[in-house]
Order: C-alpha cells, then structure tokens, then sequence
DNA sequence: TATAACATGTAACTAGTTACATGATTGG
DNA sequence: CCAATCATGTAACTAGTTACATGTTATA
C-alpha cells in the first residue's frame, strides 16, 4: 500500500524521500502513515522494478537530492491499482480499544486517566492535523495546474478531510460518554 | 498487539489456537484482527518466552488439542501493559481512503461504483459483526463467573460494541454524502 | 456427495518499527 | 550554543499475509 501512495505523490511530480515524507505526514498520515525509512527502503525497491527512476541534483551548500520520477510502467502499475475495486471490509487496528476491552483488570481511576488522556491527545492532535491538511492543500495548490483534473483532486482532498473530521469527532463522542459510563458502572473493588 | 491479546483471552481460561481465533473473529475482529498462521505462530513464540505453557489433550474421533494456559510471568506481561499508559495517537490504516484521495485520475462512474460497493460491504459486515459479538458475550457469559470482574468485563465490552456501532454509522455517513458530493460536483472528462 | 466444523501447522514473502549513523546551515 | 531543517541511508528486529499441507466427522 505504501508503493501506491509513493506512486500517487510521485504523478503529481518528481520528488525526494525527504519531501515524500512531508507530503504523507501533511495529508495521507492519519489514514495511512510510514516512518522515514520505509519511504526510503521502498523506493529503493521501486527503482528495481523500474517503476520509478533517480537522478542525483547536486547542492552546494546542502547534502545533494536524490529526486525520484516516475515511470511509464510506474504510472500504468497506479492506475491499475485505482481501477481494481477494493472488495472487502476496512478494518480498525486500534490499541486502545483493545486496551478497553481487557481493562475488568485494571482499576477505575486507571482506566478514567486512561481515556481522559486520549481526550485529550485526540484533540490537539486533531488541531494539528486539520492545520497541516490545509497547509499541504495550499502547497500543492502551487505545485497543480488549473484543470479539470485539479478541481476533482480538490475536491476528492475536501471529502477525504471531512472523513478526517467526522471520525475525530465520534472517538471524542464515544470517549465523553464511555467515561461517563465507567464513571457510574464500573464497580470499584481490588480483585487481586 | 497480537501478543496481548493472545494473554488476554487466556487470562480467563485455557484455550487452543482454533478456539482463539474464534474468539477474536467474534470480539476484538473489528479493532484487531489476525490470521490463523499468525496465531500460531505467536503462541509458539509465548511458550518459548515462558508466558505461555501447552499441553496436548488426546482425543478419539478428532486431532488432538494443544491447550495453553497462561503462566505468571504471563499474567505479569499482560497485567503491566495494562498499566502503561497509551501515549499515542492513533491512526487509521484504509486503502478506501488512499483510493478515494487519488482518484483524480478516474472516472466519476468508477468512484461511484467503488464507494457504493464499500456502504453495501460495510452494512453487510456491520449486521454479521453485531450477531457475532452478541454470539460471542453470551458464549463468554457462560464461562467466566459472577463476580465484580464479570459485570466489568461486560460494562466493557458493550462500550467497545458501541464504538464499532458509532465507527459503522459514521463510515455509512460519510459514504452517502461523498456520493453526493461527487455526483454533484466531479467534473466528468477524458483525463488521458 | 459435498461442505462446514474441528484441529494443527510450515514456508515464503511482504510490510513496518526502532535504533543507529552522518553532517551542514539557519534562526533564536 | 542549541534546536530545527535539510538530506540520506543501513541493520536488526517484529509483525502480518498468502499459500501450502493434512485429516476426520457430522450434517444437509
């Protein structure tokens, strides 16, 4: 999956592990994420199967670029992807549900800072994130040309934020009231 | 993750592989999710870490059954992730959504068709899900005892049952009014 | 007579994380 | 002077997927 979304930011332009990196931390992050050395590992790889090629762009006062486009077969491998339907059902690999789910051990105290804390952390992580989304929304508004192809991005993006949006919105939702409910059901007693 | 999951399920009672992978088809599936090879594959690991103990039960007309029971030092493992705090964000990981951010490059009838599929798919998979998790409290109903544990456990579980309710009905959501946003507003042209 | 449920596993591959490693420039 | 930004990469490890492999019994 991390191949597809290099092979997307690469058929916008030619770019650098380094601002690959900025471009997924800026907009795909929150659904789909990849550290700094996958990005690199998996370019590499890309390169050997000739769906990206590299040049080097030497810098003087810099380390020079590595700048990575891609190819004919690079583009035809994306578009195929974009056209295959995806058939099944998207699942959740969410830590902290699983932690609910075990939590009878643990003590009502623990389990309330547990949740209040990822209140919180979802909401400033939210702030962040809708910050970036338009920043990375406004750069690659300067990188696009004007066009049908453009507007539809724009508003593909517009529509991909707002599922952003939305699922923030109900964690915090079922966060406030799965605390509430803890607070007036979990019964309180050591059991070890 | 897996791992913890595996000590979880044991922690109420000793269980087989097969049995674990139904348990976590019918409760944890929707937030964690594994394969039967990987299954195995980490209860071999857990034994030789000594958090984990089999041993093979004979029987007549079937394949014999390798049960494992939890150790100390596996209730430890299991009882001290519980404790620590989570102090992350967490993310999503969904291909629809990579899908959808790059779909510039096709056809409005093609989206269309992609993201009806996926509110068809994700009803179906909402009712299988609800049958199976009231399927599977009930099963666990029968073998945990009454105590304060128990009704935790279950206060528990219904709020977790909750957020994949709230998840389903915001994904539904956000389907139908992208469908509508795009048959409204996608411009409709030969890209290539 | 076919398939679902019971039951266990291996092999090969793909993907992702953590930690290490280097080094210049710019701004506070 | 310290932290951030720019820029690239490797090594070791951990996790997850796909496909192969075997065999019985009950039920529809």
């Amino acid at each position: 999956m991390l191949k597809i979304v290099i092979l997307g930011f690469l058929s916008y332009r030619p770019q650098t592990g380094y601002e690959l990196k900025q471009n997924i931390d800026h907009s795909t992050k929150y659904f789909w994420s990849a550290k700094q050395s996958q990005i690199y590992r998996t370019l590499k790889q890309l390169e050997k199967n000739g769906l990206l090629v590299s040049t080097i762009e030497p810098q003087e006062d810099r380390p020079d670029r590595r700048v990575y486009t891609i190819t004919e077969a690079g583009m035809k491998e994306f578009t195929e992807w974009l056209e295959k339907p995806i058939m099944d059902a998207q699942y959740l690999r969410d830590s902290l549900l699983v932690k609910v789910f075990f939590s009878a051990y643990s003590e009502k105290e623990d389990i309330l800072t547990q949740l209040r804390l990822q209140h919180s952390l979802a909401h400033t992580e939210y702030i962040r994130l809708s910050e970036e989304l338009k920043q990375g929304l406004t750069e690659n508004q300067a990188n696009l040309p004007d066009s049908p192809l453009f507007n539809n991005t724009f508003l593909l993006w517009e529509n991909v934020r707002q599922f952003g949006e939305m699922y923030y919105e109900m964690v915090q939702k079922w966060l406030e009231q799965t605390i509430q409910s803890i607070e007036e059901n979990y019964i309180e007693e050591k059991m070890e």
